[in-house]
DNA sequence: GTTATAGTGTTCGAAATCCAACATTGGTTT
DNA sequence: AAACCAATGTTGGATTTCGAACACTATAAC
């Protein structure tokens, strides 16, 4: 079942070497041979793990939207309740392995493979299941304060991605002062 | 001629991974072991590479000091003509792959490998041999001189190799001065 | 239009690596 | 002393990777 050390280690350095390639040029200017050269891979090889860059793309976005994807529930509970201190330092830990690739990956928008719109879509998910179940007093658009907490959630997703862990004290405040004007127009009976 | 790509990567893997070992405990303590679970490399191939642990620590030894050896003509030089910019910078721009790994491998004191010692003892050659074609006045003892002059290049070597390319600044100045000491009783009769 | 050129994707025998076993050594515990 | 454990070094068959072809496509160059 376990499988094969060498098929981690090539996966792992064709992997690292897609991300190298990415921070320097763009996806399409990328070919196979490029990411076998960085790597010490053959082509065979490659052409034994995934069935082109674009499989090898999908792979990595889809792995990176699955972790995201368990995190997602905790978080966006997390900036609901206020925990915005909580919060960021949960992000900051579950970025810390992957914070280069996410990074890099952020800049990449293929049609099939797209890790930011990915994201977006999750947290966009969330909140509209939120609103939908609360009993609202407002008439404000639902779909706009939607959008608007994903938009803020999706900001500090990058800040943090893209700072490091030392240079986070003061975002706490106004991501928190951001929150509540979103939450405001949500006002419920109950 | 040229091997295959994947002994490349093996060594490469292995000898990372050893450096790494030695960075948070001493060489004794190392197991073949330890070195294969951290360099995702199976036992039979370490063997098949290397004779033990001893025979890794040898080859890197001998590597980096034929490294060096390439290079001490050149920087011994450098020191007594006094172009001590120029041999800071070239010290630096050498070391800059190697950094890591000599300034690990400078704290192995094995009695059949010991980097620090090898590099001492090419200095010390290279300036007894100076001391030899000068036709000198001085009765000072030379054995002493030619100790000097290693032991402040050594120093300069280790400033070099342990900090930052960024705080070079001031240090021309200093072994300038002490260079000049160094050789004040090398006067010749030519 | 044809001729290069660069990249893709495939194939197959050779080479390297893996894995799981094994015997052996040296030190510790009981 | 005996039993144990951790590490060493070795072996052989299974698996993976490599390297060097090959055919194919698309695009640019002449």
């Amino acid at each position: 079942m376990t499988q094969d050390v060498r098929k981690i280690k090539t996966e792992r350095d064709l992997q690292v070497a897609f991300i190298q390639l990415l921070a320097m040029k763009g996806f399409r200017q990328i070919t196979v041979a490029d990411i076998c050269e960085a790597s010490l891979t053959s082509r065979s090889t490659f052409y034994a793990h995934y069935l082109d860059k674009y499989d090898l793309l999908d792979q990595m976005v889809a792995h990176y939207s699955a972790i995201f994807a368990n995190r997602v529930d905790m978080r966006f509970d997390q900036i609901i309740a206020g925990d915005i201190d909580d919060l960021v330092a949960g992000l900051s830990a579950d970025m810390a392995e992957n914070r280069w690739a996410v990074q890099v990956l952020f800049g990449v928008h293929e049609p099939e493979a797209d890790l930011q719109a990915n994201f977006r879509t999750m947290l966009l998910k969330k909140w509209q299941n939120f609103i939908a179940e609360q009993v609202l007093q407002t008439d404000a658009p639902t779909d706009l304060i939607a959008s608007m907490g994903t938009s803020v959630q999706m900001t500090l997703i990058e800040w943090v991605i893209s700072h490091d862990k030392a240079t986070l004290d003061g975002v706490t405040g106004v991501v928190d002062t951001i929150r509540k004007a979103v939450l405001l127009h949500l006002d419920t009976k109950a």
